[in-house]
DNA sequence: GGTGAATCATGAACGACGTTCAAGAAGCGA
DNA sequence: TCGCTTCTTGAACGTCGTTCATGATTCACC
C-alpha cells in the first residue's frame, strides 16, 4: 500500500528526530517509542537500522563530535600563526566551555550515555574529545615530548572539571570562565616554573 | 501470622543490601525489586519507608559522603599542625583521588544519580564535597579571602575532573597521581607568581 | 503482466522497570 | 473478643528496550 521509503531517509530522519528530542529535552527522554513516532516509521525499523538503541545514541554523539571538531578549528583559524601555546590552550579551553554551555544537553549526552558493550575497538567519547583538542593545539602529535603530552592531558582533564562543574551549575557561569582562564595560566606557568627549579 | 518487623529493622537492611547492590554491581542494578528481595520485604514496604527509590538511592550517597568524610579527618589528622597549605591540598587532593579509585561503584553512583525532584533546600553532592573539603583544608570559611576561595574552588573542580577519567579508565592510574600533585604544585605556583606580579 | 522468492516494515508481545493502592493482616485499647 | 487503626502486601498500571511471526513490498525472470 504505502511505498516503502529508502533506507537513507528513514535513518536521516530518525536521526534528526533523535538530536532534537535530545537538544530541547535531554538524554533522558530518547525513547524508541518517541523517535519512531516522530520519524513517522515503527520501533522494528528502528533496530533494522541501528541496531540497538545505543547505535542511534552514539550517532548522536558523533554529530556533537563533529560539531565540537568544527568549532575546534573555528577557534584555531582565528589564532595568528606564532600565537603562544598558552594562548592557543587558553582560547580552545574558553571555546570548550563555551561549547558545553549553549550545547548544555548535547554535551551532557556524551557523557551520560555508558554504551553497555564495551567495544574496545571503539574509542571513548573522552578519548576523541582528547585527541581533537590535541590535535589542534597546534602540535604534531609525533613530535611532542612525553612531558607536555602530559601537560596537556592534564590540563584538558582539569578544564573538564570545570565545565562538567559548570554545566550542571555547580559553579556560576561567570566564575567558570575565570577558573578556566587561571587553569591554563597557572597551569602553564606553574608547570614551566618546576621545570626550570629542576623539579620534574 | 507472621511477626511485624520495627521499622527501623526493615530500613537498615533495605539499605545494607542496597549498599551491597551498589557496590558490587553498580548504581544500574538498584531497583526496587532487587532490594526488595534482598531485605525480604515487599516493594510496597520500601515505598512506605522510603517515600520514593530516589529517596534510598539518596540515603546510600549519604553514607559515601560520611565515608568520605571519615577520609578526610584521617588525612587531616595525619598532617603536622604547621603543614603548608599546599601540603595539605596534596594530601587531600591525593586521598580524594585514591577514595573514588577504592570506592569505584559508590563514587560513580554520587554522580550518575540526578534526583529527578529539584529540590533546591537540598545541596548537591558536589557542593557537600565541596564544603566538606574546603572545610578540612584547614581553613577557616569565615576568614578566607574570596581570592582564596575562587583558587581552592578552581583546583577542587580541576582535581575533580581528573579523578572522573581516572575512576572511567580514560586516565590511567599511575599517572592520575601525578596529574593530580601536578595540578595543585602547578596551581599554587602559577597562582602565586601571578599575584607576585600583579596578573590577578 | 504474472509469478515466485527474497527482502523489509510492522506492531503485538515479553520481561523488567518505578510506582500505586485495594485488600487483608497485625496490633492494640476496651 | 471486638472494633478501630496501622502497616504490609503483591497484583496491576503504564513505560521502557527489544524481539519476531506476519504480512506487505520489491524484483528478477518468464
Amino acid at each position: 500500500m504505502t511505498l516503502r521509503k529508502p533506507l537513507g531517509e528513514v535513518r536521516t530522519a530518525a536521526l534528526r528526530a533523535a538530536e532534537l528530542i535530545v537538544v530541547e529535552e535531554g538524554f533522558a527522554a530518547l525513547t524508541a517509542r518517541r523517535v519512531a513516532a516522530e520519524a513517522e516509521c515503527s520501533v522494528g525499523t528502528l533496530y533494522n537500522v541501528f541496531g540497538h538503541l545505543d547505535g542511534l545514541i552514539n550517532e548522536v554523539n558523533l554529530l556533537t563530535l563533529r560539531m565540537l571538531g568544527d568549532e575546534v578549528a573555528v577557534t584555531v583559524a582565528k589564532l595568528p600563526d606564532d600565537a603562544r601555546r598558552e594562548t592557543r590552550l587558553s582560547a580552545l579551553a574558553q571555546m570548550y566551555l563555551r561549547f558545553a554551555r549553549t550545547h548544555r544537553n548535547r554535551w551532557s549526552a556524551l557523557f551520560e550515555h555508558r554504551p553497555a558493550t564495551e567495544n574496545s575497538r571503539q574509542q571513548s567519547v573522552e578519548q576523541l574529545i582528547f585527541g581533537r583538542i590535541v590535535a589542534a593545539a597546534g602540535i604534531n602529535p609525533a613530535d611532542i615530548t612525553a612531558r607536555d603530552a602530559d601537560s596537556l592531558r592534564m590540563l584538558l582533564a582539569a578544564i573538564h572539571g570545570v565545565v562538567a562543574f559548570s554545566v550542571n551549575r555547580t559553579i556560576p557561569s561567570k566564575e567558570a570562565e575565570r577558573y578556566v582562564s587561571l587553569i591554563v595560566q597557572a597551569g602553564v606557568r606553574g608547570y614551566r616554573e618546576m621545570v626550570e627549579e629542576g623539579l620534574l
